[in-house]
DNA sequence: GCACACTAGATCGTATACGATTTGATGTAC
DNA sequence: GTACATCAAATCGTATACGATCTAGTGTGC
């Protein structure tokens, strides 16, 4: 047995939250999901306060999990968190970096200028993501890699991410991509390429947040 | 009964990590906490696995949990990612710092000075552990805090956030705290304010890496 | 009609029990 | 003496069982 069935759990009630089989509100009952899985309550617990710890699922004592509320304050959180860690992490990969790296980005960023044109978001999001963590994933400080991992998978949990609420801001979205790989490609210092990470992240997040009529963020 | 004895369990085993009682490489045995506890293993293992989240503990399938290992590399990570995160915190949090929070942190900065001159590095670090957290923890934003706060804990965990080890520091420690205060008391920027912490972090992470001959950070 | 006590069902929290896995020691072949 | 197989003890992983707690619905008094 390669996994454990807490692990297996965990993957299952994790995919489902990410891809939006479970909404959010939705109660998790651990009786529920064990027997589903076959198997005892014991390593669902475990897999349910792994989740809660991620911020994916609130837990409440005697009473249960429910998948974690989205609403703009808590998205205005994870953003502005991812704010301030993906920009770090992306300055500390870009020198780690090779042509082949930075040719794949930017092959995923020439995807994204296309779907532009075909007004196809879905895809958009689905290439955004990519590009991104083509970026960040040769960081390398774990920790912090981490955390930018957590960070996205929390905002997919939220479907939020998705540039069909800012449509607007997919165009710009490109350019900001470009400028960024142009710093990379030209060996840019960490803090040029931090600054730059972290003006493209704020950017989405203020367009949203003006587009809900709330203040802009700090950060 | 107020706390379930997960959390029992999670507070005795978390504070014993952090106080030293349970060095780093400790091996965490659940029957023999839970005996300890008087209670049985499946809480413990609960808390075992929060711990195990927060990077505290090192958990393998079958075999059990250890006190996490320090090793130079690990604190350049978690001290990299405090260097990122804490200085959003603070710069988030200075604009929700009235008079009161900067003269409680002015005070400690000032009862730091005078460990100086008596030469007692045991108060200084639990001063300068207090000081930071009286500049971060108005921070509005919880998932930063969340994280700065497990950032600490990690660096108590280690023991090596002591400047006993870098003694040296602590004068000019002393002073880029002032400059901060002084930045935060005149209203200065978010940037600004976050770019001095962060230097703040970046000097003293530094120092302790010239003096284990490894390369500065990148960031 | 409203507030409060009570009850029943659902669900969680934990103890106990036992099977599964790892580890280190012992023994055996070469 | 070394390498490998075998075995026993330690420890973890999970199932089951039962008590504790919460929630919602019902009933009673006012």
């Amino acid at each position: 047995m390669t996994n454990s069935k807490s692990e297996v759990a965990y993957a299952l009630v994790s995919e489902r939250i990410v891809n939006g089989a479970y909404s959010p509100g939705y109660r998790l009952v651990l009786g529920t999901i064990a027997e589903e899985l076959g198997c005892s309550v014991v390593p669902v617990r475990e897999a349910i306060r792994r989740l809660e710890a991620e911020g994916l699922v609130h837990f409440t004592r005697n009473v249960g999990a429910t998948v974690a509320q989205v609403d703009s304050t808590l998205y205005l959180h994870t953003m502005q968190t991812l704010a301030v860690i993906e920009p770090a992490a992306t300055a500390l990969a870009a020198s780690a970096m090779d042509e082949t790296w930075l040719a794949k980005a930017q092959a995923l960023n020439d995807a994204m200028r296309q779907c532009l044109e075909d007004f196809d978001p879905v895809a958009f999001t689905e290439l955004n993501n990519e590009f991104h963590q083509q970026l960040y994933s040769q960081c390398p400080n774990p920790h912090i890699l981490d955390l930018v991992q957590r960070g996205w998978r929390r905002l997919a949990a939220m479907r939020a991410s998705s540039f069909t609420h800012i449509p607007h801001r997919a165009k710009q979205s490109v350019e900001e991509h470009q400028h960024l790989l142009e710093l990379i490609a030209a060996h840019a210092s960490t803090k040029d390429i931090e600054e730059a990470a972290r003006t493209h992240r704020t950017n989405t997040l203020n367009a949203y947040l003006a587009q809900a009529n709330m203040a802009p963020s700090a950060i």
